[in-house]
RNA sequence: GGGCCUGUAGCUCAGCUGGUCAGAGCACUGGUCUUACAAACCAGGGGUCGGCGGUUCGAGCCCGCCCGGGCCCACCA
């Protein structure tokens, strides 16, 4: 220990955020050390963030929770692996850059290497090759993430930045290609024909994991179809122009008002197309006329019912999602035909409304329609209906259609040590609801393709049943750049040849292999042994269902193992009307200007007071009060350092300082405890608490005695208890407020504190010795007490006392402290203390002020 | 309709397995230039702990019902 020569006249915290961030790059303060052993490593599954646009206040609270783990972990002496990543495969990135440079993939152009897109985005977006399109969206992502990487820094992450990835990078691709082939191998992977959500803005299919329900208006139309006998069933549907798709008219088995329709059939309206009256449990007496029109495909319960009923199949909606343009089979009739063309071609929302002319018009339109507020899914990122196509598509098996896997998934989550507990309802909940396999082919450009080819017949058909596998040595590979082994490019879509698959994978294909990614899986096999499986997977509650999930069910496939021990989950960030802050709003207070308004230290201040699992208002209140524990901080290390740093624990033999110390211990217990149970916030409440207590009252009344008035052994015990009560303070501080401890540390220490010991409670026990926790709050109450006599009459705190008498069940023990309260209370008179015994009497102090002075 | 979370001073929140638990900070009011800090310090007034029952010697803390807020899922003719 040195001198407090560091100590600066006028502390402040300007500047500190990019001193230190500059200091620890240059030292390599976070670096990882790989060369120490997976005991002594903890290791932490960072989430990439998606590298579309903006950072928003979001991203600042929940990565400053996982950093507040990392930065304890390390001080308690685990090596930390830290890495970040950047997820920039999708659609997102897809979306940004056609925004952004005005442009759009056209797969069936050439590459144009000298491609420049317009300095301004055109109105009418230019046509691209695949091959310019996924240039430019590294181009853009890389832009991104410079930008998100310069935040996180200022915000002081601790992440060591050699080991950083992103999620379409070679190795990244690599690995998905690679898991994709072992599960495939394994018959894990698989593709089919079927009916698939469909998403027609971007003409992809997508998962269940990423749908959502949006209420849309609609309308019940009543219909009339007619029975043989010339008698009509009636039909409620929100989608008449579905009609021509109609395959069949459904109602419950036990709905007396149908049972004669059961084994008959009815023509169709307009089309008059024949269709058979059939019977489902899952038809609902209760809805619209009880009965329904079966099509392919208006919902999912139409699959249902068409494949568990094996019916027809009628298709009109196209990829497009228009209607095809030819009818479907089974409209014959010449008048069908041609109320058909009336159709043919139109979107949606033209040809529903046709459809309802047409309707009207042959009089089987009942009454008008009836406007209704309903439900509609849509793809979360999406802005039209999904329709549902028939498609080609690649699953992976994940318990949706295999009771047995679900079952071991449900297991896995159970290994799991979720914070908080709860959200493990989450997982379960969504495990034990899936329908179906997991679709993760995506018929969109910028992505990882999935590293097969399917060989030509000599009629130029392809053979999905035996595709060409890439060999893993080769990966990644992009087949519809490069030829499958033992091909020539030349022999491309030529009979006799091969195709590469189109498609790329669903973003969390890729994502869900983050741990082996980022760990170096089949690419760095030293590193993988230290750091797979990991400690920690932080993130979000909202995509436990798709990233946290995913991970577990590669994890499962691969190595028949959790990917990791530990999930923290964190909660939103809410406006202060309690609603989800919106990504419009929060970009409106970006995360670089909150931080340069208040201070690092004070955001992660606020962060870390939003406890683990819980939604948290924005609230800029508590970041200023983060900006004054960090200013506090500064002045108080002023202060203590000002008396003379004293490494002599020794020293302390005063009941005071030893009573503050044994407090001290308890707060270092709890924190210890806390941070071991991920709870940061109330590791931090403690330590807070117990500063502004030492602050206020302890440094108050110890004050007078560290500057010597009772004699240097009585310093002495005041400096080394205060010394030792700072270096430990700045240490247990330090995970939420990096910058500012960092600052007040190089006062007076060497190396950073982030790579300091976390304090340890029996060590601080072992100084304050036979130190009684409860003298504190017997002396700290009569030190309020003092002041209130003071504050009351309107005197300045200097005034001094002529006298004051303590009584009360702890007096006896507030007069150990004599000497120190009377010169923090300036009594000039008597002091007494009578312990009156009596336990149901609180302790009570009688002020004599009345030859007090002023 | 099902699951999970949540409702404590004007605001943001603590209250760990039921017994000083009615708290903290902000805001508010009134003081104080006190030699670490006036972007500071000192003191003070604020709540029948969403509602109604129940268990218990004793309940913000446990149970039931109801009301309000949030998220997820299901439904979506």
């Amino acid at each position: 220990m040195r001198e407090n020569g560091g100590v600066p006249e006028k502390p402040s915290l300007d500047g500190l955020e990019q001193r230190w961030a500059r200091r620890w790059e240059d030292d390599g303060t976070y670096r990882f050390d790989r060369t120490r052993t997976r005991d002594e490593i903890y290791s932490i599954d960072t989430p990439p963030p998606t590298a579309s646009g903006l950072l928003h206040v979001g991203h600042v609270f929940s990565f400053t929770h996982t950093d507040l783990i990392a930065r304890y972990q390390r001080m308690r002496g685990r090596e930390v692996f830290y890495p970040m990543g950047w997820d920039d495969n999708g659609l997102p990135t897809e979306r940004r850059v056609q925004n952004y440079y005005g442009i759009r993939c056209d797969p069936l152009l050439p590459y144009d290497p000298t491609f420049e897109p317009p300095a301004e985005p055109p109105k009418q977006q230019v046509p691209v090759s695949r091959r310019n399109f996924i240039e430019l969206c590294l181009r853009l992502a890389a832009e991104d993430e410079q930008a998100f990487g310069e935040v996180f820094r200022y915000l002081g992450l601790s992440v060591d930045w050699n080991h950083s990835y992103q999620t379409v990078d070679a190795g990244s691709r690599a690995a998905a290609q690679r898991a994709f082939l072992r599960n495939f191998a394994r018959g894990e992977a698989y593709q089919a024909e079927a009916p698939t959500l469909w998403d027609v803005t971007f003409r992809t299919a997508v998962a269940q994991a990423e749908l959502e329900d949006r209420e849309r208006p609609g309308a019940y139309h009543l219909l009339a179809f007619h029975r043989g006998d010339g008698g009509d069933v009636q039909i409620d549907t929100t989608r008449p122009e579905l009609v021509a798709a109609c395959v069949a008219v459904v109602a419950h088995p036990d709905d007396a008002r149908y049972r004669s329709l059961f084994g008959s059939t009815v023509r169709t309206p307009v089309f008059g197309v024949e269709v058979p009256g059939v019977a489902h449990a899952l038809a609902e007496p209760e809805k619209g006329t009880g009965a329904a029109m079966v099509c392919t495909f208006g919902d999912l319960t139409d699959v249902t019912w068409w494949r568990e009923l094996q019916l027809e199949t009628r298709a009109i909606v196209g990829w497009d999602g228009r209607i095809a343009a030819d009818p479907p089979p089974g409209l014959d009739s010449a008048a069908a035909v041609e109320a058909y063309a009336a159709i043919a071609g139109a979107t949606m929302h033209t040809a529903r409304e046709r459809m309802v002319d047409l309707l009207r018009t042959s009089g089987e339109l009942i009454g008008e329609p009836r406007p209704i507020t309903h439900p509609v899914k849509f793809y979360e990122r999406g802005e039209k209906p999904l329709e549902i196509v028939t498609t080609r598509q690649w699953y992976l098996r994940n318990g949706g259609r295999d009771p047995d896997l679900r079952a071991r998934l449900v297991a896995r989550g159970r290994e799991l040590s979720w914070h908080p507990a709860f959200m493990r309802a989450r997982y379960e909940n969504w495990v034990e609801g899936l329908n179906g396999d997991w679709l993760v082919s995506r018929q969109r450009f910028f992505g990882v393709p999935f590293p097969l080819w399917y060989p030509l017949g000599s009629d130029g058909q392809p053979n999905y049943d035996e595709p060409i596998l890439a060999s893993e040595a080769a990966l990644p590979v992009d087949p519809s750049s490069e030829a499958p082994p033992g091909f020539a490019e030349h022999q491309r879509g030529k009979p006799g040849g091969f195709i590469g698959d189109p498609d790329v994978m669903d973003t969390w294909a890729t994502s869900s292999l983050t741990p082996q990614i980022a760990g170096g899986w089949e690419r760095d096999a030293d590193l993988f042994g230290r750091v797979y499986p990991m400690d920690l997977r932080p993130q979000a509650h909202d995509i436990i269902r798709t990233w946290l999930f995913g991970t577990v069910v590669r994890a499962d496939a691969e190595f028949d193992a959790l990917p990791w021990g530990n999930a923290a989950i964190s909660g939103w960030i809410l406006d202060p009307d309690r609603k989800k802050m919106s990504k419009s709003k929060g970009n409106v207070v970006t995360p670089m200007g909150l931080l340069e308004e208040h201070g690092s230290d004070a955001v992660r201040y606020w962060s870390a007071s939003g406890r683990p699992g819980t939604d948290t208002a924005f609230d800029v209140g508590q970041m200023k009060i983060g900006r004054r524990l960090a200013i506090k901080m500064l002045n108080a290390s002023k202060f203590v350092l000002g008396l003379g740093a004293a490494d002599e624990p020794t020293a302390v033999f005063d009941p005071l300082d030893r009573a503050m110390l044994a407090r001290l211990a308890d707060v270092v217990q709890r924190a210890t405890l806390a941070f071991d149970g991920y709870d940061y916030a109330r590791a931090l409440e403690a330590t807070e608490t117990f500063f502004w207590s030492f602050c206020d009252d302890h440094l108050e009344l110890v004050k007078d005695r560290a500057y010597g008035s009772r004699g240097p052994q009585a310093a002495a015990s005041a400096r080394a208890g205060l010394s030792l009560a700072l270096s430990v303070q700045q240490r247990l501080f330090a995970p939420v407020l990096p910058f500012v401890t960092e600052e007040v540390w190089s006062w007076w220490q060497e190396g950073s504190i982030h790579r300091a010991r976390w304090p340890s409670a029996d060590e601080l026990r072992d100084v304050a010795a036979d130190g009684n926790p409860a003298l504190l709050d017997a002396v700290a109450t009569v030190l309020v007490e003092l002041r209130r006599a003071k504050s009351e009459r309107k005197l300045s705190m200097r005034a001094e006392l002529a006298g004051a008498a303590v009584r009360g069940p702890r007096a006896g023990l507030a007069s150990v402290a004599a000497d120190d309260l009377r010169a923090a209370g300036r009594i000039v008179g008597p002091l007494t203390f009578s312990d009156n015994g009596d336990a149901l009497t609180d302790l009570t102090v009688d002020v004599d002020v009345a030859d007090a002075g002023r």
